[in-house]
DNA sequence: AGCTATTGATAATT
DNA sequence: TAATTATCAATAGCT
C-alpha cells in the first residue's frame, strides 16, 4: 500500500524497519480499535518489539480478556497447576532472560574474536563476512561524520575570516577617526549579526574536537573507499 | 476503505456486523503477522466475537507472550501475588537481567553496523578497532582450521597412495602367478593396517569437505597475513 | 516528522 | 457465503 510494494520478510535496513514498526503498529492498534467499536468485539493486542519494548492495546480491561483467554475450554488443556506464580517466575522469567543473555553474549565474544575453536568452517567464514560488513558500515559512518565535522570547521572558518576583516575594517576606520569609539552614531548598513558572535560558533557534532584515536597502526580510513577483501 | 466510508460505531444491523467482523478480522490477523515479520516483533491478538467466540494470533508462543506481558514492569503492579512483584521489582532482578539484555542488543548492533548514528568519532573508532581485531581473529582462526583440514586430507591422500601402491604390488604378484588368490600365507611383514582401512580416514575437523562458502566476492584468506588496514 | 504515489483493505452489491 | 469492484485507507519511499 505504497510507492511500491515490499515482500514480507524481514526488513534489514534497522531504520526502515523501525519506521515501518513505528507506523504498522499505529495502523494495527487503529485496526483493532475499530473492531471492537464496529463489532461490539473484545480486542487484546500485545506487540513487544525487537529491541524489547511493549505495547499493548485492550478494548476493555487487557486483564479480564486475558483471564477469559487463560480460562477459555480450548486451552484450558495447557494450563499450568501447582504454584502458579513461582512457576512463572522460574520456569518462563528467569530462564528466558538469562538465556537471552548467555546466547548474547556468546555472539559478542565470537564478534571478539573469542572462542572461536568450538566454530566450523563455515560458521568462521559467516562471522567474517558479517564482521567485514558491520567494519565497512562503521567505516562509512565515521567518514560521514568526519566530513560532516570538517565542513563545519571549514564553515566556521569562512566565517571567521569575514568577521576579521570586518573587525578590521572597523579598526581602521577608528584609527582613521573617521568614526568615534563609544556612543557614536550606529553602523550604517553593516549586516546586523545575531547575538551570539560567530567567535563562539562551535561544532556539536561530538563530544570534542577532532583527537589522536590512540595514533597507532592505522591511519585514519574516511570510509569513502570501505575495506573489501 | 470501500465503496463507502462507515462511521467507526457499532454496527447495528446484525448481519452486516457478522459479516464486517469476518472480514476485518481476517484483515487484522494478516496485518499482525505482517508487522511480526516486517519488523521482527513479537505479536500477540486476541478477539471475542460480540457472541463470545475466541480467535487468536501469535507470532510465536501465545503463552510465552502473555507471561512476557505479565512480567513486564509496565504491569507487574497489577499481578495477582503483590509480595513476589514486590521482590522482583524490589531484588532489580527484572531491570538487572533486561538491562544487561538491552545493552549487549546494542553492543551487538553496534558491531554489526547498526545504529551507528549516535556514536561520536572517537567511539566510531574504537568500535572499528574492535571489528578489526576480531576479524583478523577469525581469519585467523578459519586460517589455522583450514591448513589443518588440508594437512589433513595431504596425510590421507598419502595414505591413500601408500595403499594403492601395495594393492598394486599385490595384483601384480597375483597376474604374474607368483601368489594366489584366497587362503594363501600371510603376506610376511606388509606393515599390519589397522582394523580400519585408510580409505574411510576421513577428516573430523568440520561437519563436511571444504565447501562453496558462498563463493562470492571475496577470495579464501587464509589469515597468513591477516587484515591490516 | 510530513508528503504523495501506490498498493491494500473493504463496503456495497451480485 | 463467496466473488467482484468501486472506493477509501494505509503506507513505502522521500524529503
Amino acid at each position: 500500500m505504497a510507492r511500491e510494494r515490499i515482500p514480507i520478510k524481514k526488513i534489514d535496513n534497522v531504520t526502515a524497519r523501525q519506521v515501518t514498526f513505528s507506523k504498522r503498529r499505529r495502523g494495527l492498534f487503529k485496526k483493532a480499535e475499530e473492531l471492537s467499536v464496529l463489532c461490539d468485539a473484545d480486542v487484546a493486542l500485545i506487540i513487544f518489539s525487537s529491541t524489547g519494548k511493549i505495547f499493548d492495546y485492550a478494548s476493555s480491561s487487557m486483564k479480564e480478556i486475558l483471564e477469559r483467554h487463560k480460562l477459555h475450554p480450548k486451552n484450558l488443556d495447557k494450563m499450568d497447576q501447582p504454584s502458579l506464580a513461582l512457576q512463572l517466575v522460574e520456569d518462563g522469567f528467569y530462564s528466558r532472560l538469562s538465556k537471552e543473555v548467555v546466547e548474547r553474549s556468546h555472539q559478542l565474544r565470537h564478534l571478539r574474536g573469542e572462542e572461536l575453536h568450538g566454530l566450523n568452517i563455515d560458521e568462521l567464514h559467516k562471522l567474517e563476512k558479517s564482521l567485514e560488513a558491520g567494519l565497512n558500515r562503521v567505516i562509512e559512518t565515521k567518514g560521514e561524520k568526519i566530513m560532516k565535522e570538517i565542513n563545519q570547521l571549514q564553515e566556521n572558518g569562512t566565517k571567521l575570516v569575514e568577521e576579521n576583516q570586518r573587525l578590521r575594517q572597523e579598526v581602521e576606520d577608528i584609527s582613521t577617526g573617521r568614526k568615534t569609539v563609544g556612543m557614536g552614531e550606529e553602523p550604517e548598513n553593516v549586516e546586523e549579526q545575531s547575538p551570539e558572535s560567530v567567535t563562539n560558533v562551535c561544532c556539536n557534532s561530538s563530544a570534542g574536537p577532532l583527537q589522536d584515536y590512540d595514533s597507532s597502526d592505522t591511519s585514519l580510513r574516511l570510509g569513502l573507499l570501505p575495506y573489501s577483501g
